[in-house]
DNA sequence: TTGAAAGCGCTAACAA
DNA sequence: TTGTTAGCGCTTTCAA
C-alpha cells in the first residue's frame, strides 16, 4: 500500500509533465486545465484536476518565477524578534501576508550591519517581492544599493539613504511626554537610559528628554544621561539597562526618577530595580518605554509609553502590499507617524525627600 | 549620475548574461568565474568578479534551483509567534539558519488546520528544504501527505501521522511536578486550567495533574478541571484562562491552588488574579506553565514550570540541519525529551483556612 | 582556457 | 479544443 505519509522525502516531486504523461496529453493542456483556462473542455479539466489532487501535485514556484510570476515572499528585517514590539510586527505582517498567500521571511540583524547586508543579499537573491525593515544605524552602501532594486518600507527607524517610505512613531514627543509627566510630579533630578544616538530613534528620544528638561528650566546633568545598545545584543538591552540604573543610583546626586528609551533597556532597568529591592515609586519613580506583557504587573504597575504596535504593523504591511500591487506608489514618499500615549500606572510618585540607604 | 540607491525597483536585475555581454565573453565563463572554477584564468576571473561587484550582480535563486541547487529555505510553523516560547524558537532557529545562509519562513496557524494546510502547501511549492512544526491537534490528511515529501521535525507536540522525529519536553512529568509541589504544601483542592486534550500536549499535561492527585490519594473533582484552547485564538489562551479562573473561584468548594497548563492560559490566569485583587499565595496558590519575561515579577514572583526553550530550539534546529545534510538520518526515528524544571518563586503557600470573601 | 548547447518546470505565443 | 515550441537564468556536459 502507498498511503498518505508514505512518500519518502527522497522522491522527486510530481511535475506537470508527469501528469501529462499519465493522461497521454500535453503539458500545456495540463497547465491550462490547472489554471482553469476556459478553452479546456470540462472532462479534460476534471481528469487533470483529479489526477493532480490524487498525486498531490504542487506547481514549482521557481519555474513559475522564471516565467515572470510575481514573487510571493516578503522579507522582514528586525534587530531581534524577542523584543515584543517586533514580535507583534511579525505577527501582524504574517497575518496580513497569509490572507494573500504571501510568505514572510524573518531576518534578525542584532543591529549588525554585516548581518543586515547578508540578509538583504539573500533576500534579493530569493527575488523577494518586498521588504519591511528596521534599518541598522548606518546600513552598508551595498545594502542600500541592493534595496534600491526592491520595494521596501522602513519601520520605526528612518535612514535617509533608503527609500523615503516610513512608518513610525513620534519618538521625540513620546519621551518628552514621559519626561514632562515626571516634571509635573515634581521631579527635577531625572535620569535617562536609552539607545545610542547613532540609531535615529535613539537620538530623537534622547532629544525629547533633553528638550523637556530645557523647556521646564531644569538643568540637564550629563551624568544623568546614559546611552547604550538598544536591543538584545551581547552587551545590549537588558544588560546595559541594568548596569546603567545601578550607575545612576550610585551617583552623589542620584536622580529621583528615571525615563527609559527602549523596551529592552526598560526590561533591564526593571530587573535591576527588582534586584536592588527599590521601592517604586517611593525610592524612585520610573517611566518605561514600550509595553511588554508583564509591565502592567511589575510592582504597582509600570507607567510607560505605549506604542500602537498593531496599528503600526498593519499599516506598514498594508502599505507595502499596496506598493507591490502598484509600483508607482513608490514615486511619492510616504511617511506615517502613528501616535503613542503614556499609560499611567503606579510607578510614578512625588520625589521622596528621604535620603537613599 | 547613477549612484547607489538610484536603481529603480522597476529595473530588471542584472543577469549573468548581462555580465557576459558587457565583457564580450560567454555566459558559461561568467558562471565559472563567479564560482571560482579553477579552469578560468586569473585575469578573466578578476574582470568578471569586478564587474559583478560593480553592477551588484546577485544570482537568481529560482534559476539555480531549477538546475537542482538545494533549497536554502526552512519553514517554521507555530500556532502564534507572540507566545514567547515560539518567539524564542524562531530566534534560535533563525540564528542557526543564518550562520549557514539559510532562510526562515515564519508561518502561524492559530491552531487551525486549514491555515496549517495552506502554509504547508505554500512551503512545498516554494521547495523548502525542511520544516519545523508545532502540529495542530489533527493535521489534514493532505498536510500529512505533503509533509511526506519534505524533511520535517515536530516540536513540542507530536502526532503519529507525521515523521517520527520530535523534540519536546516531558509534559506529563512537568505538570505532575507542579501538582506535587502544591500537594506537598498541603493543598488538596487543586484546580487545573489547561489546553484541550485534543492537542497531544494538552492530554499529557492534564494526565500529569490527574496522576499526581491520584497517587496522593486525593480525589480529583471534575469541576476543578478546566480545559480550553491553549493558544491565542479568538476565544483562546488569555481570555479562556481568565474566564476559567473566575469560574473556579466561584465554585462552592473552590480550589485553594491552581496549576496551569499553557503559557497563554497562565497569562490569562494571572490577569484575572490581578483584576480580582487576589492575594497570592494567601488567597490562592498558583503554579504556572512556561516562563514569560514578567512572570518573575508578577506579585511575589510566579512559581512556574520552566522550559529549556533555547536548548530545545537549538537542538531541534541543529538536528534538522543534520537531516538536510544527510537525508538517511530520516531512517531512524529521533525523539528528544528536554528536561524542564520547577522554578520556585513566591506564588505558593500553605492553604489558607480563611474563607474567601 | 573558453564556448556552444541542453535542460531544469513552467507558461504563453503561435499553430493546427 | 489541444499540441508544439520557445524561453525565463542558471549550471553542466560536451566540444574546441
Amino acid at each position: 500500500m502507498t498511503g498518505a505519509g508514505t512518500a519518502r522525502p527522497g522522491a522527486r516531486a510530481t511535475t506537470a509533465r508527469d501528469l501529462a504523461e499519465h493522461l497521454g496529453i500535453s503539458v500545456s493542456t495540463v497547465g491550462r486545465a490547472l489554471s482553469d483556462d476556459p478553452r479546456i473542455s470540462a472532462p479534460t479539466r476534471a481528469r487533470v484536476q483529479a489526477l493532480a489532487a490524487e498525486l498531490g501535485y504542487v506547481a514549482n514556484r521557481s519555474a513559475r518565477m522564471m516565467r515572470g510570476a510575481p514573487s510571493t515572499v516578503v522579507g522582514l528585517i528586525v534587530p531581534d524578534v524577542r523584543n515584543s514590539f517586533f514580535t507583534s510586527v511579525a505577527h501582524a505582517l504574517g497575518h496580513l501576508l497569509g490572507t494573500r498567500r504571501h510568505q514572510l521571511v524573518l531576518c534578525e540583524t542584532a543591529d549588525d550591519r554585516r548581518t543586515e547586508l547578508q540578509h538583504v543579499r539573500d533576500l534579493v537573491a530569493a527575488q523577494v517581492a518586498g521588504v519591511v525593515l528596521v534599518p541598522s544605524s548606518a546600513p552598508d552602501p551595498e545594502t542600500v544599493r541592493l534595496l534600491g532594486t526592491v520595494p521596501h518600507v522602513q519601520l520605526m527607524r528612518r535612514v535617509p539613504e533608503l527609500a523615503p517610505h516610513w512608518f513610525g512613531v513620534d519618538d521625540h514627543d513620546l519621551v518628552r511626554q514621559a519626561t514632562d509627566h515626571l516634571l509635573a510630579a515634581g521631579h527635577t533630578r531625572i535620569g535617562y537610559v536609552g539607545g545610542t544616538a547613532e540609531v535615529p530613534t535613539g537620538a530623537a528620544r534622547r532629544d525629547g528628554y533633553r528638550d523637556a528638561l530645557r523647556d521646564a528650566g531644569v538643568a540637564a546633568l550629563p551624568e544623568h544621561e546614559r546611552v547604550g545598545p538598544p536591543s538584545s545584543t551581547e552587551q545590549g538591552g537588558p544588560t546595559f539597562g541594568a548596569a546603567a540604573l545601578r550607575d545612576l543610583l550610585s551617583l552623589p546626586d542620584r536622580p529621583t526618577a528615571v525615563v527609559t528609551g527602549s523596551t529592552q533597556i526598560t526590561r533591564g532597568v526593571l530587573a535591576a530595580a527588582t534586584a536592588l529591592r527599590l521601592a517604586v515609586p517611593h525610592d524612585l519613580s520610573l517611566v518605561g518605554f514600550g509595553d511588554e506583557p508583564g509591565f502592567g504587573w511589575w510592582g504597582a504597575g509600570l507607567t510607560t509609553v505605549t506604542l500602537p504596535v498593531t496599528d503600526l504593523a498593519t499599516g506598514c504591511g498594508a502599505w507595502l502590499l499596496g506598493l507591490l500591487a502598484d509600483p508607482d506608489l513608490a514615486a511619492d514618499p510616504h511617511a506615517s507617524v502613528t501616535r503613542g500615549a503614556l499609560t499611567l500606572r503606579g510607578s510614578v510618585g512625588r520625589p521622596s525627600t528621604v535620603s537613599w540607604r
